[in-house]
DNA sequence: AATAAAATGTTATAATATTGCATTAGCGTG
DNA sequence: CACGCTAATGCAATATTATAACATTTTATT
């Protein structure tokens, strides 16, 4: 297996995330249920995006319970409204987020090859986008950027060959 | 109305992409057929992303046939191959490309108030994702760019309210 | 004309997402 | 505790976007 960004402990990525989504829950007084934190545990499976519907069969197979797409999508709008979850729209699926703490729309790394995503959130892409667009007379809003290409470790199994 | 970027005359747009389209595929040897012709046709009604199926129910009011899906879609295909149109990951929708002469993805300003697309292709954005990307090993490849904002006109009608 | 390749037609279905309404769980008030 | 309110979930149906598989037609080549 080395569909890892690169080798790291990622039981660590998970327990912190799911962490930082439970005191974020009370901190905004809004609730971190069930189904939710099911929701959130699958995208933090790993770091590649993961459809609804490939949520709705981990949760139907671990719980014995096979939630209905509206189920599933609740609790996909809950978390990406609290920013715990970012939408890629190239690919209509989810990564869990970094940093749900302050809002921020991001920008993703996607390796093509093994499909882990990696996020950034880079003042030089904001800026860039800002000065192009200024140049039309228009206010950007909400960048989605996401990048497809060849992430580090993909590289070197590739030269390795 | 009040649905173009800038006031400008856009028979002149559609005129234009319409030859250029003629002009590549005669050059590249490769077929305009009728249903390309038209699907392009469609996607040039205005700078609005538009969706697989407008496009087919376009060509059904217009031609008093009904295209099945897959004929639109193969022609989209061909479209996009040919960098004729862009895809619009965000709203599954597609634009002309004002350039399809040389190949680029292309970024865009979508404007979330008029819907109209601004496409760019502006190096200071694709260096800034270089940069950016480099700084985590990752090569790009395929940049996707989709800014949701406010333009210039809808900016303008607000002011003057 | 015979053949092959490309394009289109046709039917069905996959994959993603939402609407509308019923039910349940949680919570504060009296 | 009963009541009423709200948020959350369950559930059935359906909307929207996209593709697969195979038949037929058109076009180019021999
Ligand atoms: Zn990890
Ligand atoms: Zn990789
Ligand atoms: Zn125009
Ligand atoms: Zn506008």
């Amino acid at each position: 297996m080395h569909n890892m960004p690169q080798p790291h402990d990622h039981q660590h990525c998970i327990d912190d995330a799911m962490a930082r989504a439970r005191e974020l829950c009370l901190r905004r007084q809004v609730k971190f249920t069930r189904i939710r934190e099911q929701v959130l545990a699958c995208v933090w499976a790993n770091h590649q995006p993961v459809g609804a519907y490939t949520i709705l069969e981990e949760i139907a197979k671990e719980s014995d319970r096979r939630p209905a797409p509206p189920t599933v999508y609740r609790a996909l709008d809950f978390l990406l409204d609290n920013g715990l979850v970012h939408r890629i729209a190239s690919l209509n699926a989810f990564v869990g987020c970094k940093d749900p703490s302050h809002h921020h729309q991001g920008h993703f790394l996607i390796c093509r090859q093994c499909r882990n995503v990696i996020e950034l959130d880079a003042d030089i892409i904001n800026s860039a986008i800002s000065t192009a667009a200024t140049q039309y007379g228009f206010v950007v809003e909400t960048p989605c950027v996401e990048v497809v290409g060849c992430c580090a470790g993909c590289r070197e199994l590739s030269d390795n060959e």
